[in-house]
DNA sequence: CTCTGTGAATACTTTCACAGCG
DNA sequence: CGCTGTGAAAGTATTCACAGAG
């Protein structure tokens, strides 16, 4: 894992009045974290035909303890029943909704190369809700090809189609030399939300939502933990 | 830097608190996922010539408090100078050491569809001292294929692969539905570093090393953020 | 005077313990 | 009873404040 830099957003003063919503509360950063792996869980209990489970039970599958499934829980208000458990189809929605992804996500992937194209063709996107609407290229032997069911635009036209799409995030598949130049664009298109594979720090203004995704960072942090523990089998010097 | 992107996890949870020296002080997991920053950072400033830093320049190019840089240095030992700042090359030699980086980290990566071929080619892996050993798929049309510098193994040979190769870190690059199976094996075969870009909870015993990157989680988690910030305004400093 | 190193204070997370609904 | 919901306690992480080396 990487690191994130979300500031504190935590100044929300309340409306005045009887608005004390649940819906908008602010989540702890590692529940929200956790809550996708919820949702994950939930939806495959409900490919299942599963109806109810227990925060036992979706710990378990999740690596969480039910304690903190409980308390994560808790922060989208009260949904489960004493001595039985929760809808699964229900609390899949709840959460679907506290993370936003009742909403239509269209998401711009600039750059593709390797890494690109296979985030493009990921069905993973698709079936969580993020509809990936352009992939752009700097390189003319890329653009024009087909990746999937897309078309890879020149990187050249990216206000053009970032408007066009109506894409309201982007992930950035670059490498490290062109990540900060097209982060700026892609912020000055008004996107601002941004999943980056780039190795390097990009700088972000304030409002601007970044998250970083960086194998060799955890393949490091791999290699901290594997050293760190006297392995049987392992030679080491 | 919020400490909240994955939940840290893999890692020995509370090992019986055997304190050995202080070259082998165990370094809080927030420090390691910041330090591999820090070394990436010190990379790039090695390569431009420059021979010193303060931690104040170091954190402006990771995003990170200066007071958090040297609070995380510090775990590593005092190697800086007051009233000057830390030496680039000796400090990246340092971080490297603790990272267990100057060992040879030999990966094989299993799934050779868009991401495994993805990762497969990712000079980054190389240049940060991993060596992409094996790329081993299922598939009989993908098998024998080349890769990169690599020709693609039949997984029914893992355990062979993994063992003539000296693999000792493993990436999984599969679709959910095979991820356990393949982890269970990888274990079996002696592999105790995983890292898993499988969108499924995988179950691994307690020494086991695993970490998970899932994308459509943090698209999840950008989205959350997104849809709770009201329009981009002018209500900055 | 500058910039590191670090105890102390603050903030955030997780776990514990148990009250209370069904 | 069983399992949720939640304050309080314990454990981590980050920031502050400042001592101290160069």
């Amino acid at each position: 894992m990487t690191a994130a830099q979300i500031p504190p957003q935590g100044s929300a003063a309340g409306s005045p009045g009887a608005e004390q919503d649940v819906e908008a509360r602010v989540i702890p950063p590692a529940a929200v974290a956790r809550l996708t792996l919820y949702l994950r869980a939930l939806n495959v209990l409900l490919a299942e035909g599963t109806e109810r489970v227990s925060s036992e039970e979706l710990a378990e599958g999740c690596g969480v303890s039910s304690t903190n499934v409980r308390k994560d829980l808790s922060y989208l208000g009260s949904y489960g029943t004493r001595g039985v458990g929760y809808e699964v189809q229900y609390l899949s929605r709840r959460i679907s909704k506290a993370l936003g992804l009742t909403q239509e996500w269209r998401v711009a992937i600039v750059g593709a190369g390797n890494l690109g194209r296979a985030l493009a063709r990921y069905a993973g996107f698709e079936n969580r809700g993020f509809d990936v609407v352009a992939l752009l290229d700097a390189d003319q032997m890329v653009i024009g090809q087909e990746v999937g069911w897309l078309r890879v635009s020149d990187v050249l036209d990216l206000e053009a189609v970032l408007h066009r799409t109506r894409a309201n995030m982007v992930v950035l598949a670059l490498p490290a030399g062109a990540a900060q130049t097209m982060c700026d664009r892609v912020i000055e298109a008004g996107v601002h939300s941004i999943l980056s594979f780039a190795p390097v720090m990009l700088q972000v203004p304030e409002h601007v939502n970044l998250r970083k995704v960086d194998m060799a960072t955890e393949l490091q942090i791999l290699a901290y933990h594997a050293q760190r523990l006297p392995e049987p089998g392992a030679t080491s010097a």
